[in-house]
DNA sequence: TATCATATTAGTAATAATTACTATTATCAT
DNA sequence: ATGATAATAGTAATTATTACTAATATGATA
């Protein structure tokens, strides 16, 4: 179950996922690495998925209408999902992250560990096509 | 796709997810209703729940190591996580996410719609159950 | 109340995503 | 180089969810 071993294969999956800012589901992380590996299967991808994940080396992310992304930053931070192309941002939320903690923490018995915000909406470049809609500053979207 | 008719099938779905506070599987949900309705199959206990959370009467909610989860509150909140059992339990935080959603709108040019917390950690239950860990206020654990 | 159009269902088949299995290969310590 | 075993490729199996279809339920209208 743990990592004892290298591999060209985990290596390489790890690599792909820490050179983009996309955020790739298993099938197109498979995809890619065919480029250098041919033979590489997509068991092989889910599993070092699997494991790389679990080492905190990489980050799966589940969405609700598609199967489950990955995300090479180690760092943690928020995610934004547009409703429109599916695609995934990172968010980095300076700080108030503390406060949130803080304030779930008041009155709760059980431990937390960690936490992470996910936005919902439109990316940039959907609402640019959306055209008839005029495009206005985002904070007058602010509720 | 839209509501048209009523079924009674779909109106003991949505009572049962509002009269929870545990966030069921869609499968729990159909063993439930089975009681009342012993041949109603799974397909249209998802159907239903899917009609219902597009009409925003009921949530769903993905997680990363199992099938879904429904959640018959209506109102928007925030999600706690347990590692240890793998339940999901009700977060509302006042107030705070005029602020995340401002924070996180600062030079976004998409568009922001909502957002919701996750949090990871252990369950009240879980942390009690633990032995030889000795039980403290949650705010100790807060970074 | 009977009739009709059609939304919804039960039952089943199909698909999508992911995991499990196994013989072969790669890694690494000796 | 050799041996122990972790990791892989290829494939089968499983899990979660959706799609399909004939029969039924709903609700409007006569």
């Amino acid at each position: 179950m743990a990592v004892e071993k290298y591999s060209r294969q985990r290596e390489s999956i790890r690599k792909n996922l820490a050179g983009r800012r996309d955020h790739p589901t298993a099938d197109m992380v498979y995809l890619d690495i065919r480029k250098e590996f041919p033979n590489i299967s997509l068991g092989t991808v889910y599993r070092n998925l699997s494991l790389l994940a679990q080492l905190g080396e990489i980050q799966k992310i589940s969405v609700s209408d598609g199967p489950d992304r990955f995300d090479g930053r180690t760092k943690p931070h928020d995610h934004f999902f547009c409703k429109e192309c599916g695609c995934v941002l990172d968010f980095q939320l300076t700080d108030t992250d503390n406060r949130l903690q803080r304030q779930a923490g008041k009155g709760f018995e059980g431990r937390i560990d960690g936490q992470t915000v996910q936005f919902f909406g439109v990316c940039p470049d959907c609402l640019k096509k959306q055209t008839g809609k005029v495009h206005v500053s985002n904070e007058n979207y602010i509720l």
